[in-house]
DNA sequence: CGCGACGGTTTACACGTGTAAACATCAAAC
DNA sequence: GTTTGATGTTTACACGTGTAAACCGTCGCG
């Protein structure tokens, strides 16, 4: 089953450095999600349950690791909004954001070195 | 409120042509969900009461035109992702597709093509 | 040895969602 | 005018989600 928001909140955390342990977790996201300890705890029991992480016990508590990485579930998010929205095509999106004046400078710089790129690679 | 997915289905039908009448979306939309004639009812209620839709009467039936346009719809939906996965950039999403040689020829074809405009409107 | 703290597990609860049946209304047909 | 069929409105119900409190086992301390 898909994570949830809330749970890919978590996984961020993880993301970013693991093994973790709850108290970790909740150190880091607590304060900006203003999050009591019991949803973080919820949240990990959710992840576990849909293996999304795992958990390996180390002593009286456990260390949590991703299992999905970043990439599957950027990839499955991107994905189902393109689908839904674009036609599956990457261009449509991107002349919709276009179209809505949101690339910035470096957003236009950043992809014409890209299309550069993939031209080079192609030879 | 935000639309949920199914209520973004019916506002589709809309959106490609409009106003309509809950029989006509039920038509276009019920094979391809087997969606029932409730279902249907329902989530044009829910979006009456979400203020997505605007119903005239017409006799004994409405009409429904919808009032979020699909412009609107697809600006919350796709900022939100940006904003969630990709720091609100558009670069660092096309380069993720890229990576996952997820984008056709096409796509480059009109990435290439929207740049070059974006260069010609600057001048 | 009993107790408290710490960490994990279970239970809770309101709200949205997908999906639809039940019900109400009213005009048309008999 | 009573029945019926078409439409819309209300109610239903299971499941996921956000958010947490309640509960439970165990290790260390006094």
């Amino acid at each position: 089953m898909a994570i949830s928001e809330a749970e890919a909140v978590v996984m961020d955390v993880l993301w970013r450095a693991a093994p973790r342990t709850a108290e970790e977790i909740l150190a880091e996201v607590g304060p900006a999600q203003s999050w009591q300890e019991g949803t973080v705890k919820s949240l990990l029991n959710r992840l576990l349950r849909k293996r999304a992480v795992h958990a390996e016990r180390d002593g009286r508590r456990y260390l949590y690791t991703p299992l999905l990485t970043r990439r599957q579930y950027v990839q499955q998010e991107s994905k189902g909004l393109l689908d839904r929205l674009f036609g599956g095509r990457v261009a449509p999106l991107v002349a919709h954001f276009s179209e809505q004046r949101k690339l910035s400078k470096k957003d236009i710089a950043e992809l014409r070195k890209l299309l550069k790129e993939l031209d080079d690679e192609r030879r």
